[in-house]
DNA sequence: AGGTCATCGTTGACGCATCAACTAATCTTG
DNA sequence: CAAGATTAGTTGATGCGTCAACGATGACCT
């Protein structure tokens, strides 16, 4: 019997509902909903991604993919630009804008990381990366990653 | 400066969507949206709670409550009964329907749990919960927890 | 070349969560 | 008791995410 009230999906998402609240909180002042830093973060790795690949990397629904990057470029922190060796795909690329928040930004996730570890030993928050990673993948294997997504390619 | 690609706050993030997506998968037979499991558990532990008490329970907003609460007492699932001796709260009752559903969710449940347990090594799901625990923890000191919530009270 | 199939992006419908503003009931206090 | 503060619940607007259906484009293949 699972104990109803403390269990392991519960904390789950009482951490993640409070983490996107302390995201919201910190990156306020700089105008970019909480939702959406991990875009740009994409893009600051690697600029002139497609959609698709956004979607594939973030694990996210190209739907919401397409909306969220739809109102980045309405308030100006990206361009999408249409791939003319195929039509079909649009690139995404930063703005002066974004770039210029990206100090800002790494600053405010950090702050928000500090405090996710600051009650935790040293050297416990690679281990609880670890954890989470393996986590994350069992859930994957059991019950497929994500629609969009090839991962497995499976054979033929 | 942070790994962009791959920080704590991404672990969680990613966890946290493949997790309700596989309690999505484990509860779709029983007709319960996975976000509504957490309300009926709370409730199979002290029926009669009122809503207010489920929000602080849940950590979650009071309007949510009420239309979870609400959607769930459509289709039958819960009584949301006013209070006789305080007019302003309504209580919550369970009913046959979900009485005889307990079961059925705690195994659905359980199975996740099981899933996110299985890539880790004895002992380590209870440290985790700890380590989640604390996590939390931090955030709620640096962020608060709830605006509903006086958890705190501060003195006066 | 032309038909079929796959891929990319968009849109609509929806689920779940938050905040802010509101109503109704109760409590406090002069 | 009456005025004002507090509390419980509801509602509306909004953010973020999912899935399903669709149009346009490109790849494949005979």
């Amino acid at each position: 019997m699972i104990n109803l009230a403390d269990n392991l999906v519960r904390q789950i998402g009482l951490l993640y509902r409070a983490m996107m609240k302390a995201l919201e909180t910190e990156t306020a002042p700089l105008g970019i909903g909480s939702g959406r830093i991990s875009y740009l973060f994409m893009l600051y790795i690697s600029e002139g991604l497609t959609q698709q690949e956004m979607a594939d990397r973030l694990q996210a629904d190209k739907a919401a993919v397409a909306r969220t990057l739809a109102q980045l470029e309405d308030k100006g922190y990206v361009n999408r630009i249409s791939d003319p060796t195929d039509k079909r795909v649009t690139r995404v690329y930063l703005t002066d804008k974004s770039k210029a928040l990206q100090g800002d930004l790494e600053n405010a996730v950090e702050r928000v990381i500090d405090r996710l570890k600051e009650s935790l030993l040293d050297g416990e928050p690679d281990v609880i990366k670890q954890q989470l990673k393996q986590m994350l993948e069992s859930l994957s294997t059991h019950y497929g990653s994500s629609p969009n997504k090839r991962q497995g390619a499976e054979k033929t």
